[in-house]
DNA sequence: TGACTGTTTTACCATATGGTAATATAGTTG
DNA sequence: CAACTATATTACCATATGGTAAAACAGTCA
């Protein structure tokens, strides 16, 4: 049997892995989760804090809080959400090194460029 | 200053991650990826790996090659692409576990409920 | 109760994107 | 050169999805 560096993961799997990533592939439902970070914050303070629509924070709030991502609390006539899965922070973190690699080497190509 | 846990990130930056995981949350561009696991594989081998029609196989891989997250290296007539960006694979396990994560909690409310 | 506030849902439009057939391109081989 | 193979590109369709206005819903307060 070949070694592998990486697990082999099924169709299924990798099905649910495209579906958590698609979650977090909308710019504005990052600046949610960003705006969170570790704080609750209402509807009404995401809607201010980000400049968005309320209907539309509120739908993304809805599909991160069904994802499992955020979670919700409800208080008078307002309704908090927190980030309660902290692996987003890590995904992010992990995504902006590798942005800052790729960038950094091409940065590199064009300096080694203009100097020669 | 309040202290946080987590880096505030610029909305452009935010606007770069969400384009990283929109490349990753397509399936088809999983399974490529997944299939190319460590080994370098053609067009050809990873459209009867995948069974994936070849014209949509190219564009993917057109796709993660422009963002730098595989290599492609020209062989006569064949062209071979491999993974150069192993944080691919971590952020896939990341993804993983924590879906692992939620599932198990799902399976223990459920039990809790059909025990009691 | 009725007026008011905060949130969610619905309906709709505009846009983006994946899949594919057909075509183009590049490279090999006779 | 022509015939062939492997890959890339183009054009197109069907679908999915984000944003938003309007309405519905839920909870508060007078």
């Amino acid at each position: 049997m070949k070694r592998r560096r990486h697990k082999e993961l099924t169709v299924e799997a990798l099905n649910m892995i495209a579906a958590r990533f698609r979650l977090l592939a909308e710019p504005m439902r990052l600046i949610i989760l960003n705006t969170l970070g570790d704080e609750e914050l209402s509807v009404g303070e995401l809607v201010e804090a980000t400049g968005a629509g309320q209907a539309n924070v509120s739908k993304h709030l809805g599909m991160l809080l069904e994802a499992g991502l955020v979670g919700r609390r409800k208080e008078g006539l307002n309704v908090y959400y927190k980030v309660i899965d902290e692996t987003v922070f890590a995904l992010c973190e992990t995504v902006c090194s590798s942005l800052g690699q790729r960038l950094a080497a091409q940065q590199s190509a064009v300096k080694n460029f203009t100097t020669r």
